[in-house]
DNA sequence: AAATTATTTTACGCGTGTGTCAAATTTATT
DNA sequence: AATAAATTTGACACACGCGTAAAATAATTT
């Protein structure tokens, strides 16, 4: 099997191109998640596309590139999943019962994963990536604020809230297992509904 | 300054020997969280301590070795907490609040740090890690099936809890600034709280 | 103060891994 | 079938950082 997937039909050159970095993008964030960015080699993620190290530069300028590819991937994700229309009518605390959820769900079914290696980045590539969660931590803290206001979340710094259950989603990587016992919707459940419980205004103490 | 401390008194030489130990090691920890393991060389930690690198070799064995008890030395805090006689009148809910309070607070006021870079050790040294990591886990999970035997805490698979909010602890390197304005026991309170509301029973849905 | 032991340093070897370049090969175009 | 463009490869340079060893310095004991 070909590991780089082809495009057909008309011989568009750049949606070759496109498609094909992407694999390769997609190829080492695997690797980043699961074995890290500093212990995996580009001869690693050459061998995932049945390629040769040299070749993955015809697609990228260098590793750091890849690292920082990666990373939006899955800010990117998220951010279609905020961009998701949430109905007016639900209270704060549902649709952020919906954003969670799906934000599980992304991350244990999609193969998409959140990269926390923030630290080997450096300059632009690195503020970039900060900014991109800076944002998304904002988007959520909005969803928060809104519950705030409907009454159906506690009263609380809205960011350490965000703090708090978005660590959540980082640890993943250390435990979940795709071919373990526990599924996506069951971890998404289990997740979103503690995550709920704990913000829900009306039971103190 | 000397940045190794000494011991003074009865100069017992393995006390001196282990003292300066373990100002390496908690050195190259406090660097490793910051940028990370493979960000950090040891030049950067022998300079932390106005040494030269291969005196670094005269107190470890390598670097991988500094990890290793980078990570104790946290796994040791934990477990200490974890050993702090708990009011038996006290429900298992209201347990697992200090534990978690004294857990935040050790992150956020000690100087000890958790670390995640496990898959840079290997060998032993990382299934010890691993080991260490769920026996943790193991307790407090314990702790979750107390409360929810003495029915202060929700029927839901502990394992899935404690891993939500563990995450909260793992994820804190990446946000908290002890320099910034959320203090240690702010933090402590308002996570512990969440970790509360989130596990308690009695209100479904 | 001489001798012994502990600690630190200077100088070096070496492996690993990244990125480059010119050549080869494959794929598309005429 | 010939040409041109695209992709891939083999071979190489080189920088970084780890760890070692023998020598030098500092500290402690007798």
């Amino acid at each position: 099997m070909t590991a780089i997937s082809a495009v057909k039909e008309p011989f568009d050159r750049d949606r070759q191109f496109s498609a094909k970095r992407k694999s390769v993008i997609l190829a080492a964030a695997q690797a980043f998640r699961r074995q890290g960015y500093h212990n995996t080699n580009m001869a690693a993620i050459a061998d995932a596309l049945d390629l040769t190290r040299p070749a993955l530069y015809y697609y990228v300028k260098n590793k750091e590139e890849i690292l920082f590819e990666s990373h939006l991937i899955a800010y990117d994700a998220m951010d279609d999943i905020l961009a998701r229309p949430r109905g007016a009518n639900q209270s704060g605390l549902d649709q952020l019962y919906d954003v969670f959820y799906a934000f599980v769900l992304l991350l244990t079914d999609s193969g998409v994963s959140l990269l926390t290696d923030v630290g080997s980045l450096t300059g632009a590539w690195k503020s970039d990536v900060l900014k991109r969660r800076a944002l998304i931590e904002d988007q959520v803290a909005k969803v928060v604020k809104r519950g705030q206001k409907d009454g159906s979340i506690r009263q609380s710094d809205p960011r350490m809230m965000v703090f708090f259950f978005m660590g959540a989603l980082n640890w993943l990587n250390a435990w979940y297992d795709p071919s373990g016992k526990r599924t996506g919707p069951e971890i998404a459940e289990s997740f979103a509904q503690q995550m709920k419980n704990g913000l829900m205004s009306g039971q103190e103490n």
